[in-house]
DNA sequence: AGAATTATTTGAACACGTTTAAAAATCGTG
DNA sequence: CACGATTTTTAAACGTGTTCAAATAATTCT
């Protein structure tokens, strides 16, 4: 009954690995492969199963679900994505290269996978669903992406007003999940369309942060400010200062 | 073979109808009873069936499949939530009452079928879903309710850049979609948030709008109208200005 | 009215993701 | 090594949405 969790895989070395653990990658690594070949919708756990030489049961002592394999994938594409995004932005200190390049890290490191992420893009919307980013199974992935924003912001020139400053990792987190979204569903070849508008939107969105900055905009800012509290109620920053709250998200 | 499709169902007195529309009708209504009853995933086909006295096989003779049923429940709602909106809105000629009593109108006319919704916001997400908003079989709704927008705008006095102007009905819906969306979701009592979001942002997205009226702007104004152009190819009304268009969209 | 055509209904079957009881393999320990 | 406990695998089954060929009811045509 001892099902194998562990979301920091990237050590322990190949033999002292439980039997259970090594199917479930090699389970993991045909799935992945058969997922992309013919889809995520098309590729039965019968296929999988077959595939893999085992029983369709054996499959579910090892995942739970079919989409269980994707979280696994999307652990392992977060790390990667973490590791190039450190190293892109490491290039640049203007905020506005730092964090377009962090964009594009991520998308690239989905590039080869675009068809995989609609399954992760449909759970999205459903807050109840184990894949949704918003849902407590994600959190600790979610954490270290609004970490990685903080990082982007923190090796940077820009600045903001204090207030608006608190939600900022969350914001752009939001941000990218949008550009995310928008490029899983992008028709237009090679995705060029979201890369324009990452390209166009996201200078005018620093702008707006940036000119939050200068004292005569309290007018504007205080409802955008009473917005982002009722939308974001716990910023990770503040959650940070204080670690007292009750931290269930 | 011949399947029935109306999407005006507004007149036609009950003796005319087919046999097919009377019982496509009564399976509606108890399909939507029941998923009210018991929620639209644990609602089984063969529940359906048997609720409506037929067999699954006569029921998917009438509608193509679970989610068509949700289709014609998108369909009624609309054409109650448009006579609310245009009631609702003839009340007032600044702007943001109308605006902010359209989107309470749309609210209202979804709250007693909220579970309902969480469907259509799943398919929502899918633009390969014929429930999608996007997609090319809610092009009549989303036509109509874009034109909502427009009736909005024309009644009122909102002026804003001429270029703008063509882009904001389009931005309109998405911004009452975005908000639909978060109310679905939203699980404050009796979705309270929703509605406190909606009083506050409504108003800083209008201030917006009209800023963009002032020549200034230009600097501001000029990549986001790139922007708009990017996301919105055609919006509506520049379609209807030139109706030579090829318009599958 | 009777025949031919068409519309509607049936019930069994399919394919899918998933569950489950039991069998088989593996492991830890005397 | 052997034996009891645990981990892993199996094959059959469940419940789901959906399809389909055949049967039945309704309608149309002569």
């Amino acid at each position: 009954m001892t099902k194998p969790q562990h979301l920091d895989s990237t050590e322990e070395s190949k033999s002292k690995k439980s039997k259970s653990e090594r199917t479930a990658e090699r389970l993991y690594e045909i799935s992945i492969q058969q997922f992309l070949r013919r889809g995520f919708d098309e590729t039965t756990m019968r296929d999988l199963a077959q595939a893999a030489d085992l029983s369709p049961g054996a499959f579910y002592y090892h995942f739970p679900s079919k989409e269980a394999v994707i979280q696994r994938f999307y652990e392992r594409t977060f790390q990667q994505f973490a590791e190039a995004a450190r190293e892109a932005m490491s290039a640049h200190t203007r905020f506005e290269a730092r964090f377009i390049s962090l964009l594009e890290a991520r998308l690239a490191t989905f590039h080869e996978s675009r068809e995989l992420l609609i399954v992760l893009s449909r759970a999205a919307v459903d807050p109840r669903s184990t894949l949704s980013p918003f849902g407590p199974e994600q959190k600790l992935i979610r954490e270290a992406t609004i970490d990685l924003m903080r990082e982007c912001i923190d090796g940077s020139d820009l600045s903001a007003h204090k207030k608006l400053e608190t939600y900022l990792p969350e914001l752009l987190w939001m941000y990218m999940m949008g550009m995310i979204f928008y490029w899983v569903f992008d028709k237009s070849p090679a995705q060029k369309q979201t890369h324009e508008l990452i390209r166009l939107l996201t200078p005018q969105i620093i702008r707006l942060i940036r000119f939050s900055r200068i004292p005569l905009t309290g007018r504007v800012l205080q409802p955008i400010l009473q917005v982002l509290q009722l939308v974001i109620p716990e910023p990770l920053a503040a959650r940070r200062d204080s670690p007292k709250r009750n931290s269930r998200v």
